[in-house]
DNA sequence: CTGAAAGCGCTAACAT
DNA sequence: ATGTTAGCGCTTTCAG
């Protein structure tokens, strides 16, 4: 039988409202039987119920947190962004792993709606979320984030892809590189066709003929990488750099690479896009554009914080951060210029 | 203005009671009444309030669960595997990152206890786990489990790390190996006292040197490594196979044979500890131990869970896995055998 | 089969 | 400054 305030209560002799206050810091009650009541607390190891806490406030400082795949590094990251934030301002974060699957998705939302959670943050499997907006009904703030996020979403938090992607490509251009491919993996998302498009206007800005392979074969990540470059080295034409949509994909390229016995950087630039955690590792030193994935986490959580104080659940609140270039290893000035 | 049981009831007629075990599948609801509750449920769009439902059922069907870093790998895969045990039984996991900081996991715990979860998984920051027993007091169940168990917990699931340093050390002694040094970063830990142990056994067993470095600069990982290795490099005497603690260390003794201007595993073969992600990286291809983390997941779910519905508080539940030896390209057989 | 009533532990007016 | 009284929304005996 746990103890409850009631508990308390009596043997301070006074009521449980008392009590209540007391534990909540309330001012009207002596500083006196405060610290009594506070100290008999300590003494029997009190605990408070969040539980009745929660139902009698009628909310539950928690927020949802759905992520496709939390053993992914960027999620990683992005959650311990939020979780510092969400704890500077007292609220809990409630992690749901989706596992990229649409049901779970929908599943947890509905439990977190169970739940009344004050806000829900969710980096969306697909690129369509009318699924979970069926269930929210608009009953409570979403924000969006992650690679899937688009602008038929209301609110969200996401980085500038296309900034990104010019930033990656004028800095080859800068080394000298004119012969610039881009590699992609097969992902039908905004932040791809983003990414693509910086890419195409800085070679274009520069007289430049933009090849970009995108995976025909519907393959993903690195082996995606890997397939299409030992394809194009078998076309006789070397690039002097590869740009790619994302590390991974860089990884898969850097194989097929140095499987051709070609080197990286000196025979080719590569240049990959996301930061991941394996792309500082010294036998891969990969330079790369980096997503500020702790900055966005904190974004992310103070932007559904103010519609969560604002009570407005209306649409339409954005947020695009920046991101940047991480010079490593695998690009190489180009001789003669 | 939240829809609530009551509400329903008044618009079939019938009473809240009569929700509540429409609700939850009750026996005593004749089929029909049941089916009209339900249909309106739908209609309205009725979301339950666990909250409340929580108050009334005295429990909360949430499991805590306290990690070190959720952007370390490893933790992330045993995540999930608790994650998919825990759905498939009806619970919930509450994720708290406790960043490596003790005061944090103390504050977690503290949360947890207040949210009434049914059980707490813990992988404790430090040896010790005294600071968190003296909050629970023995009032909820506890599994501890990652690299910082040892028998001064009471209920735990962990590895055998004797087993899986002399399975290493067996397959490089098998591959002709003898002048196998052990490379260790800083950390008093029970983990890495019997991945040394089990490295000397079979050196012993087999009438070679031990030899093994203990970081004592009290650096970690990759530079602890790093530096050591480049240490060892200096000192003439180049041994033909270097075992480390941990993959990171690993990272760290290649970068130094690297750069010395050796070759792996041509000159040193090297083996790591833990199958880190980025160990099956091509350009990193690591041999090394595996960790069977999503497995340890589900058994530590598995094992709460017993201890949960048996009611037995009492200590010693014990569950200690075994890890594999992955084979990848960081190890060559010596000339000669 | 159905409903009335009590209560889970706490908070929040509203008295006193 | 303190206590009284109602709930919060649901579950659960216990009668009918």
């Amino acid at each position: 039988m746990k103890i409850t305030i009631k508990h308390i209560g009596e043997m301070a002799g006074v009521s449980a409202a008392a009590v209540s206050k007391a534990l909540n810091g309330h001012s009207d009650i002596s500083e006196e039987t405060k610290t009594r009541i506070l100290e008999i607390c300590k003494q029997v190891g009190y605990t408070r119920n969040e539980i009745a806490r929660n139902l009698a406030k009628g909310k539950s400082n928690m927020i949802g947190l759905l992520i496709p795949d939390i053993s992914s590094p960027i999620y990683s990251e992005v959650f311990k962004g939020l979780d510092i934030q969400a704890r500077e301002h007292g609220y809990c974060l409630f992690l749901c792993d989706t596992n990229r699957d649409i049901e779970l998705e929908k599943k947890y939302v509905r439990t977190l709606m169970e739940k009344r959670v004050s806000g829900i943050i969710v980096a969306p499997v697909s690129n369509s979320v009318d699924h979970i907006e069926e269930i929210t009904r608009n009953s409570i703030p979403i924000v969006y984030i992650g690679g899937k996020v688009n602008d038929n979403m209301g609110n969200y938090v996401t980085v500038d892809n296309f900034y990104g992607s010019k930033t990656a490509v004028d800095y080859l251009i800068k080394l000298g590189h004119r012969e610039i491919y881009m590699v992609c993996d097969r992902d039908n998302t905004k932040t791809m066709a983003d990414r693509i498009k910086g890419y195409e206007t800085v070679m274009q800005e520069n007289n430049c003929n933009p090849v970009v392979y995108v995976d025909g074969a519907g393959r993903k990540w690195r082996e995606s990488g890997y397939f299409q470059t030992k394809h194009i080295l078998s076309l006789g034409k070397i690039p002097s750099a590869i740009f790619c949509s994302s590390d991974m994909v860089a990884i898969g390229v850097m194989e097929a690479v140095l499987e051709k016995g070609l080197r990286v950087p000196e025979d080719i630039s590569i240049v990959g896009y996301d930061d991941a955690a394996f792309a500082s590792l010294p036998t891969i030193n990969l330079t790369t554009i980096a997503q500020p994935k702790f900055e966005m986490g904190k974004k992310t959580f103070n932007l559904l914080y103010k519609i969560i104080k604002s009570h407005n659940s209306d649409y339409k609140n954005r947020e695009i951060v920046k991101p940047e270039l991480v010079i490593r290893g695998t690009c190489i000035q180009l001789k003669g210029n």
